[in-house]
RNA sequence: GCCCGGAUGGCGGAAUAGGCAGACGCAGCGGACUUAAAAUCCGCAGAUCGCAAGGUCGUGGGGGUUCAAGUCCCCCUCCGGGCACCA
């Protein structure tokens, strides 16, 4: 120490020893800010291949929660792993801005919805970039302005023009606390998605559609070609688009003179009137028109018009099935229809079964549903679960038309346990079809019935149309008008966007807000230049995120939604490379945004089918044991975490508890552990840094020590475990715990590196390569180290370590030796050796010897460079 | 009811192609440093019997295949999620 006392201190000595991310992270995080270009995409002329990763916009709460945390964590990795390995990486973001929350926020706290976003999302955006994401932020969408939502109503137009949007009077769900109504995929158990506990009420509407029905065919078959996406989430969609072959039948209603009273099961109640008239026909849908020979009745959804005009002529009727209407629709809403016993009233009507001519009533029943099929179905009660409840329940016949087929039945020509549905199975009492197979049977019908001209065969959809209309304020205006002369108009492409107006007030219940401004509804019709009333229900705000993730492309265009060039770069052929979100996503959101890309694709603007190639969804963040909630008080802030630990030790937590598809339990102790294992990271670089940093430009010693082999080899086989993993499973905790094992044995060399046994080449390269696998997972403190180290180049433009095998080979290999398959002992034997090798040197082994003493050996499996079993007796 | 997941130490989790179960971390225990504590470092750590050497048991339960099963096959239990009268 100079005696001078006022001489200045070694360079260093400001260099903190601690690793303190609160010094370390906001310094670099402010570096980063001042350089807007630092996470841009390169334009197409780069010459690199490009690279999509995409995580799910969020909607703007003002407040960053775990599970966010979480995704982008994911998505950072693999963006910032993707940039090391040469890729032009698009990495955006945006928000999902339009929505309920901020109309409520308005009405609770008094501020415009539009002000309330705005700073909610400035307020996220801070901590995304505290959090150290390399989003690209020139591409930031807000779903919000009308910079983004006049596309939505150039989109509207264009579907409209296409016949792909429609407006009709519908039954349709209703949110008593939205005050809205919700499309089918945002009814959860008979309930509000939003609001878990308000039962969804039936309400008829006149409402705008979009024809998602066109594409269902192409939405299922193209699930296929969707071998990136969790299986999981194809079956849910598999199942939501629900399609299914069968035909139409068409049945004759028959007047009622033609049969005695005496013949009907209950009691004919037809008026003098119906005689009079030939009610025409029913048409079923039936996936089973093999067993047609086997119905016994007709059974019509209450509100099938046949039933209307049943009623009319009928008053006793018509109070009767008032009555299955009202028990239906309150179970509807209290989400109890599928348990509903099932009700049917006889009409006093007939229907003749064209095959057969056989005569079957026409009953009214509470369980068949009118948006599906026809809402007329034929009731086989021997082969249909269902119908035989209800044939037990109102004594109807059951005729049996299948019988197992003889080789395969254990029963030989006995009945078949009713209710009988295998398909595998052969007709009887089925006329000119008997003897034939279920499928053949199909096929032969269906030609029959189309023949004479009653029938056809039909594939019917699960799937419905697009309910879009939504009478609230804070959505994308629906850009269509009503005049008294030319009925409904669209607004003309020249005069969008339609604009949201500002000033408004929104406390008023009832209605859509728009409808009470009149400088809004009020409008000029296009075509007649009269007085004209504007549309003023807004847009569900799924058609937002339907495509917002194309005008990332070309953000800021605004002469189209986005240039076509672009997207075909950044698109290809099979969509984004990677997108990451929520599995609760993967109906809703997952396949309006389908329905979106090939509408857009019809239109000429894209030319890939799918949006997405590959989809991941993580898991969810739960604390003991339940999901994060406010109501459960086990809301863990990221901002307090951050606070305390910092930022890299948050996401390197939310990476290293679980693997990233399944739920991860937060354990604040992790995240602890987390940051004491950064520490030592940053201790031990700091330790050995002026070595490090001296050995960079020389190449590796031509002859290693062993503690310079030991070492390099751990380090490469370090590499190759987290390349793989980054190709391969996306299992980032074992990457983390890998280089955590480098660290723990770069930490146990310390005095061999001090004692000078370690080379300062071999040091640099174990520092660089260190830092450059730590990049992904905790950014700010490998830009701290990499600094440190001397290094110029960008981080992020720095390569990907790369594998050597030579280095990562070992020498050695322990062999477990098994006695009757319990390990007995481990041998040390070079890598490679050869099956007798194996065997002599177990053999060997004295406590081998010791376990197989006075036994006969009567099996030696050998199985190189595994283990060696010998079997004894 | 149907369709997907899942079940491994006190806890989160590892074991990628049937071959040493419990990597890595958390919590815990013992020790070092300290006047003391925190921090840090070193060590122990599935259960059980044993002073020990060592033995036995062990991946939700039961059966099976195999020299060898957390991993494959059959049956069952429990937990989570999705769908649910779709004709």
């Amino acid at each position: 120490m100079s005696s001078t006392g006022n001489a200045s201190a070694p360079e260093n000595v400001t260099q903190e020893l601690r690793y303190n991310p609160a010094e370390i992270e906001p310094r670099w995080q402010a570096t980063w800010d001042a350089q807007p270009d630092l996470y841009a995409a390169e334009s197409p002329a780069c010459g690199k291949p490009k690279y999509y990763v995409l995580e799910m916009l969020p909607y703007p709460s003002g407040q960053l929660h775990m599970g966010h945390v979480r995704n982008y964590a994911i998505g950072d990795a693999l963006a910032r792993h993707q940039w090391m390995r040469g890729y032009n990486v698009l990495h955006p973001m945006g928000w999902d801005a339009f929505g309920l929350p901020a109309e409520n926020a308005a009405l609770k706290n008094n501020t415009p919805p539009r002000e309330w976003t705005l700073s909610n999302i400035a307020a996220m955006r801070r901590q995304m970039a505290r959090l150290g994401l390399s989003y690209d932020w020139q591409r930031e969408v807000t779903t919000c302005l009308p910079e983004y939502y006049r596309w939505n109503q150039w989109f509207f137009l264009k579907l409209y023009e296409r016949g792909l949007a429609y407006r009709k009077k519908s039954k349709v769900n209703w949110c008593p606390e939205c005050a809205t109504v919700l499309a089918n995929e945002q009814v959860v158990d008979g309930c509000c998605w939003r609001h878990e506990e308000t039962p969804v009420q039936q309400r008829d509407l006149e409402q705008w559609f979009l024809r998602a029905t066109r594409y269902a065919d192409e939405l299922l078959r193209d699930l296929d070609k969707l071998e990136g996406w969790p299986e999981k989430v194809r079956t849910m969609q598999r199942n939501w688009i629900g399609r299914s072959e069968g035909a139409l039948v068409d049945f004759e209603v028959q007047r009622k003179e033609k049969f005695s009273p005496a013949d009907a099961p209950v009691t004919l109640r037809l008026n003098e009137r119906m005689r009079e008239e030939a009610p025409g026909k029913i048409t079923v849908f039936t996936t089973r028109i093999d067993t047609i020979y086997g119905a016994t009745s007709l059974q019509l959804a209450p509100e099938h018009p046949m039933v209307a005009q049943f009623c009319a002529a009928d008053s006793v009727l018509g109070r009767e099935v008032q009555v299955l209407l009202e028990q239906q629709k309150s179970a509807r809403e209290k989400d109890a229809f599928g348990t509903l016993e099932k009700i049917g009233i006889f009409t006093g009507h007939y229907a003749k079964n064209p095959f057969n001519d056989e005569l079957l009533p026409i009953w009214v029943a509470n369980y068949v549903l009118l948006d599906y099929g026809t809402g007329a179905v034929m009731s086989v009660p021997a082969h249909d679960a269902r119908d035989y409840e209800f044939a037990q329940k109102y004594n109807l016949e059951i005729k049996i038309v299948i019988l197992p087929r003889r080789a395969e039945s254990a029963h030989e020509g006995a009945e078949p346990l009713l209710p009988y549905t295998e398909e595998d199975s052969l007709l009887i009492n089925s006329g000119p079809f008997d003897a034939m197979g279920c499928e053949e049977a199909q096929r032969a019908m269906t030609a029959y019935a189309a023949e004479k001209g009653f029938g056809k065969s039909q594939v019917t959809f699960r799937l419905k149309d697009w309910g879009i209309s939504r009478q609230r304020y804070w959505g994308t205006p629906i850009p269509m008008l009503y005049c008294e002369k030319d009925g409904i108009v669209p607004v003309p492409e020249a005069q969008l966007p339609v604009l949201l107006p500002e000033k408004i007030d929104i406390t008023q219940q009832g209605g859509s807000p728009l409808s009470r401004v009149p400088a809004f509804v009020n409008a000029i019709c296009p075509k007649c230049g009269g007085a004209a009333r504007r549309e003023t229900d807004t847009m569900d705000t799924f058609v937002d995120s339907s495509w917002y993730f194309y005008r990332y492309t070309d953000a800021k265009n605004s002469s189209a939604p986005f240039d076509s060039a672009a997207a075909a770069y950044w698109f290809g052929e099979q969509g984004i490379d990677q997108y990451i979100g929520g599995v609760e996503h993967a109906i809703l959101h997952l396949i309006y945004s389908r329905f979106w890309t090939k509408m857009m694709r019809d239109l000429g603007l894209i030319k890939n089918d799918e949006p997405a190639h590959r989809l991941f969804t993580q898991g969810m963040v739960i604390k003991n044991g339940a999901k994060m909630s406010k109501s459960k008080g086990n809301v863990v802030s990221p901002d307090d975490m951050i606070a305390r630990y910092g930022a890299d030790a948050t996401r390197m937590y939310a990476l290293f508890a679980a693997p990233p598809d399944r739920d991860l339990d937060w354990q604040e102790d992790g995240v602890a552990g987390i940051s004491r294992f950064l520490s030592r990271v940053y201790r031990y670089a700091l330790s050995t840094m002026p070595r490090a940093a001296s050995g960079r430009g020389q190449a590796l010693p031509a002859s290693l020590t062993p503690t310079e082999q030991k070492l390099l080899r751990k380090l490469h086989q370090t590499i190759r475990r987290i390349s793989n993993d980054f190709e391969g499973r996306w299992h980032f905790n074992t990457c983390i715990a890998a280089i955590m094992e480098l660290v723990n044995d770069l930490i146990a060399a310390e005095p061999e590196i001090t004692a000078g046994s370690v080379r300062d080449s071999v040091l640099y390269a174990a520092t660089r390569n260190l830092i450059l696998l730590l990049q992904p997972f905790a950014p700010y403190l490998s830009a701290e180290l990499w600094s440190l180290l001397g290094e110029t180049t960008p981080l992020l433009r720095a390569s990907w370590p790369a594998f050597d095998a030579a280095l990562a080979a070992e020498d050695t290999i322990g062999i477990p030796v098994q006695v009757n398959g319990k390990l007995r002992a481990v041998i040390t034997v070079p890598i490679g050796s050869a099956e007798e090798l194996l065997r002599s040197t177990a053999l060997a082994e004295e406590k081998v010897q010791a376990a197989i003493a006075g036994k006969e050996i009567t099996k030696v499996i050998v199985v190189p460079g595994k283990l060696v079993n010998l079997v004894v007796r």
